[in-house]
DNA sequence: ACACTGACCTGCGAGC
DNA sequence: TGCTCGCAGGTCAGTG
């Protein structure tokens, strides 16, 4: 499950691996992970040169020539850089050919990632409604305090609202949360100026330390192959039976439909 | 205008 | 053992 770390991982990745390379041809396989006319999405992206790699929250961004090449990996998307003669499997939905003679692919077990092309100017601050990134100086106390006070949202779902801040998904909110020992489910109009503060320097320093590691993730583990960093599995109360700090019983429970796991012993 | 819900997908594990 | 069922998750369109 790709959130901001693991795409960063990609992208620092594919950028090691694919920098410079033109692409001689493209086949999509499965429609619907490209937005829009899937010709159309082809015949842009042949004879574009792979330039810069960047990511905005979770989403990738390969700079070419003329066009970004916007991809979201959603859970379980993943890139391979093979042989073309290597086999296909079911699950490969977009081949890049490059030329050095290698195939990018696209690898998506669930079908739930998405891939379009975007002008080159677009503007990254605006885009798709992306709340500022977590180590930029907007993610400020002063933001936070406008923003919650606007809304009114249990905890998880505000760090999990794109709006919000960008890149954080299920597990490092969970992660987060019991970091700053909040529930979950507490109203983010009912906190502190001191919970604001811990919530920004929990978010940075979690999301860093993933980021070092290469990226965490729990199930989407299953040592592939492909380029999605080194999985590992830090976490302190997502998915877990018992607190790592106190071995109270990590309670879960439902919350804006995400499943959202806490210790009701360390987090008020 | 805001927050919430269901659809999109497939694999896997629980339960009968 | 073999089947069915429901859950997992990020985003967005649709609903309240």
């Amino acid at each position: 499950m790709p959130e901001l770390p693991e795409v960063e991982t990609v992208v620092r990745t594919l950028e090691h691996q694919i920098s410079g390379r033109m692409i001689t041809d493209v086949t999509v396989r499965y429609e619907k992970t490209v937005v829009g006319d899937p010709e159309t999405f082809r015949k842009q992206l042949i004879r574009q040169h792979f330039r810069t790699f960047a990511r905005r929250g979770k989403y990738l961004l390969f700079y070419l020539n003329d066009v970004i090449l916007c991809v979201h990996l959603r859970m379980e998307g993943k890139f391979w850089l093979q042989k073309p003669e290597e086999p296909l499997n079911r699950h490969m939905h977009v081949l890049i050919d490059l030329d050095d003679g290698m195939q990018l692919r696209y690898h998506d077990t669930r079908k739930f990632g998405r891939m379009e092309i975007l002008p080159l100017d677009t503007d990254l601050r605006t885009f798709h409604e992306l709340g500022p990134e977590p180590f930029s100086e907007e993610f400020s106390r002063a933001y936070v305090h406008a923003y919650r006070i606007r809304h009114d949202m249990p905890l998880k779902s505000l760090l999990l609202d794109q709006r919000f801040v960008a890149g954080i998904g299920n597990i490092y909110a969970d992660e987060i949360l019991a970091a700053c020992n909040l529930r979950p489910g507490r109203s983010c109009q009912r906190i502190t100026a001191k919970d604001e503060e811990n919530l920004i320097r929990e978010t940075r320093r979690i999301l860093k330390a993933a980021i070092a590691a290469g990226g965490t993730t729990i199930r989407s583990y299953t040592s592939s192959l492909g380029i999605t960093g080194l999985f590992q599995t830090e976490c302190t109360v997502h998915m877990m039976k018992t607190c790592a700090r106190c071995g109270s019983d990590i309670h879960m429970k439902r919350i804006g439909g995400r499943s959202s796991y806490y210790c009701p012993h360390c987090q008020k």
